[in-house]
RNA sequence: GCGGACAUAGUGUAGUGGUUAGCACGCAAGCUUCCCAAGCUUGCAACCCGGGUUCAAAUCCCGGUGUCCGCACCA
C-alpha cells in the first residue's frame, strides 16, 4: 500500500491524525482515534501475550516516564545520546564533530565525552570540508532527550525516558526479590518514550513520542534455560553480517539450529530471535517473504551489543526494508553500569553460591511502526472497496451490528449489540446509509464480521453474519454467532508457548 | 538542521489578481430499499497561520507552521 492511499484512508476513518492539528500540527506527534487506538492496544496485548507467555519467569511492569539525570548518566545516554554538531559559518553546512575528528585521523573518538570533543576541536584550525572557506563553529551538543526541571524550584534535573529498557534495569533488584530469586527473569514494558529527533518523518516511523514494547531478559549465560531451544527445522530469512561481508544483499533461509551447533550464535539468542520472527509472521501476519532478519556488523551496532539482529519488514509505502524491532545481546553492560552508577551491587548469588552479574537479552519493538506496517501490509485497494485484512484479534472491533432497515430492525439490533457487548465482544453498530455502504465502512477499518438484522431476525431470531474477507454470508442464531466470533478472536496459534 | 517541492470542505481535487471558490466521493435529514458505497429530494462542509503589495489576494511577496523528497541524523 502506498503512503498517500494509506494516509488518506487513516484520516478518512479517523485511525490517526496529527497532534494539535487545528493549530497546524506538531512535528513528530500523532494522535490515534477510535480505530487506531484499538488496533494499537490489540497489538500491544498480542505482543504481551506472546512474549510474556514465553516463560513463567517473564513479568510485566509499568514504570514512570520520567527518569532522574543520574540514571541517564550511568546508562551513557547523557554522553552518547547526543550528537556534537558543528556548523560552517560560511555555507551553513552542519557536521558531526566526532565524524570530522575521525576523518582527520584522531583516534578513539568513540569513547570521547562531549567536553573532550570540544577540546580536540578547539585545537584544530580546519576549514569547512564542504566549501573549504568557512570556519567551523565550536561543537554544540544536541541531546536527543527531552529535559525536565522537576519540582517548584526546578532543582532536580530529569528527562523523559528515551527508551523503556532503563526502567527494567532499575527494577531488577526489586524484581529479583519479589519474583523469588530465579534466573532467567524477564521484564516486559509497553510504554511511551521520547526522543527529540532532528527530522521526524514518514508519519509513524520517526516520531518524537512513540510507544515501545520491550522485553529485557536477565539470565546466566553459562546456564540458560533448558526450554530455550529452537525447533530442529526452524528456518528464518536472514541476512547475516558474514554473508553481507561476502557481498550478499538478499536474505536467505537459514537453519537456526545449525548456527547454534556451529557456534555462530548462542542457543538463547537463536531461540528468542526465532520467537520474535514468529511474532511478526504468525501473530501480525506479515508475509514470510517480506520479513528479514538483518544482522548488524561490528561497525553498525552499538558497542555494548554483542549480537544484534534487526527484524525488518519490506514496506511499499517506505520503499524497502525497515526496522520494526530488534534483538540485542547486551551482555552485562547494563547492570554493571547501574551497579557503578547507583553504588549498589546488582550482582546476584544463585542457589549453589554462584555469584554473577546477569546478562541481558533485549527484545525491542516499535509499536507505532507496526501499526503503520499493519496498514501497509494488510490494507488492500480492491476494485470496488478498500479492505483492511487485519488478523481478527487485532481488528478494532470483531463485528458491526447492522439493522437492514433501521426503522424496522433497529430495536432488535440494539438488543443484539448489547448482548454481544455483555458477552465481552468489541462490537459497533451502524444504522446510517445503505447496507452496502455500511459493509464498506467496516471493511476499511478491518472489522472482520458484519451481523445483519433482517425480517427473519424478527420471526426466527436468526441473523446473517458476513465475513469481511470473502463477503460471504451465513445465517445463524445468537449462539451460532457467538461461537463464530469466539473462534475469530482467538489467535489461530496458541498465544503463549508455541507447540 | 540544510536544500527542493507542496499546503483549497472529512477524503481526493479544480481554480494564474475581481468566481455566490467548482467537481467527485463523503457526511446529515427525508423518501425508497430485505443485503454489498444503488436511486430521488434537501442540506452540511474548505482557501494552514501571520504580515505585506494592491482599489481588490486562494492566486503575488516575506515570515512562521506542517507534509513529502534528497542530504545529514536514527545512541
Amino acid at each position: 500500500m502506498d503512503t498517500d492511499t494509506l494516509m488518506a484512508s487513516f484520516l478518512r476513518r479517523g485511525v490517526l491524525w496529527p497532534t494539535a492539528e487545528i493549530y497546524g500540527g506538531l512535528q513528530g506527534f500523532y494522535d490515534y482515534g477510535d480505530a487506531g487506538s484499538s488496533v494499537k492496544r490489540n497489538l500491544e496485548t498480542a505482543w504481551e501475550r506472546w512474549f510474556v507467555g514465553l516463560s513463567p519467569g517473564y513479568y510485566r511492569i509499568d514504570p514512570a516516564l520520567v527518569l532522574p539525570e543520574s540514571v541517564l548518566r550511568a546508562s551513557g545516554h547523557l554522553d552518547n545520546f547526543s550528537d556534537p554538531l558543528v556548523a560552517c559559518d560560511a555555507c551553513g553546512e552542519r557536521f558531526r564533530a566526532d565524524s570530522l575528528l575521525e576523518e582527520w585521523g584522531i583516534k578513539d573518538v568513540e569513547g570521547l565525552k562531549v567536553e573532550e570533543i570540544q577540546a580536540q576541536f578547539s585545537q584544530s584550525e580546519r576549514k569547512c570540508p564542504k566549501c573549504g572557506k568557512g570556519r567551523l563553529t565550536p561543537p554544540k551538543a544536541f541531546n536527543l532527550m527531552f529535559g525536565l526541571d522537576i519540582g517548584p524550584e526546578g532543582r532536580e534535573r530529569g528527562y523523559l525516558r528515551p527508551e523503556t529498557a532503563q526502567s527494567s534495569y532499575l527494577a531488577f533488584s526489586r524484581l529479583w526479590n519479589v519474583m523469588r530469586k530465579k534466573l532467567p527473569l524477564g521484564v516486559a514494558v509497553v510504554g511511551r518514550v521520547y526522543r527529540n529527533e532532528i527530522a521526524p518523518r514518514q508519519v509513524l516511523f520517526r516520531l518524537r513520542e512513540f510507544t515501545q514494547a520491550e522485553l529485557q531478559i536477565f539470565f546466566d549465560p553459562e546456564a540458560p534455560s533448558p526450554s530455550w531451544q529452537v525447533p530442529p527445522d526452524a528456518r528464518v530469512p536472514a541476512l547475516t553480517a558474514r554473508s553481507r561481508a561476502q557481498g550478499a544483499n538478499r536474505a536467505e533461509p537459514v537453519a537456526l539450529r545449525q548456527l547454534v551447533e556451529s557456534g555462530e550464535m548462542p542457543g538463547f539468542y537463536a531461540y528468542h530471535l526465532y520467537m520474535a520472527y514468529r511474532f511478526y509472521r504468525d501473530v501480525l501476519g506479515y508475509p514470510e517473504g517480506q520479513i528479514r532478519l538483518f544482522e548488524k556488523n561490528d561497525r553498525e551496532r552499538a558497542f555494548y551489543n554483542r549480537i544484534q539482529y534487526d527484524i525488518e519488514l519490506n514496506l511499499e509505502s517506505l520503499g524497502g526494508f525497515k526496522e520494526m524491532g530488534a534483538v540485542h545481546y547486551r551482555g552485562d553492560y547494563d547492570l554493571s553500569r547501574h551497579s557503578e552508577g547507583s553504588k549498589s551491587d546488582l550482582g546476584v548469588t544463585l542457589d549453589g553460591g554462584k555469584h554473577l552479574i546477569p546478562h541481558v537479552l533485549e527484545l525491542t519493538f516499535g509499536v507505532d511502526r507496526n501499526v503503520w506496517g499493519l496498514g501497509d501490509v494488510h490494507l488492500h485497494n480492491e476494485k470496488d472497496r478498500i479492505v483492511w485484512s487485519l488478523p481478527p484479534y487485532l481488528a478494532p472491533a470483531v463485528a458491526g451490528v447492522l439493522p437492514l432497515i433501521p426503522k424496522e430492525h433497529g430495536p432488535i439490533a440494539t438488543m443484539l449489540y448489547h448482548t454481544l457487548r455483555t458477552e465481552g465482544f468489541r462490537v459497533s453498530m451502524d444504522e446510517s446509509g445503505s447496507i452496502g455502504r455500511r459493509y464498506a465502512r467496516l471493511d476499511e477499518i478491518g472489522v472482520p464480521f458484519a451481523i445483519t438484522v433482517d425480517r427473519e431476525s424478527l420471526s426466527a431470531q436468526t441473523y446473517t453474519i458476513r465475513s469481511r474477507d470473502g463477503k460471504d454470508q451465513v445465517r445463524g442464531s445468537i449462539s451460532d454467532i457467538l461461537s463464530i466470533l469466539r473462534k475469530a478472536v482467538v489467535s489461530p496459534l496458541s498465544m503463549g508457548n508455541p507447540p
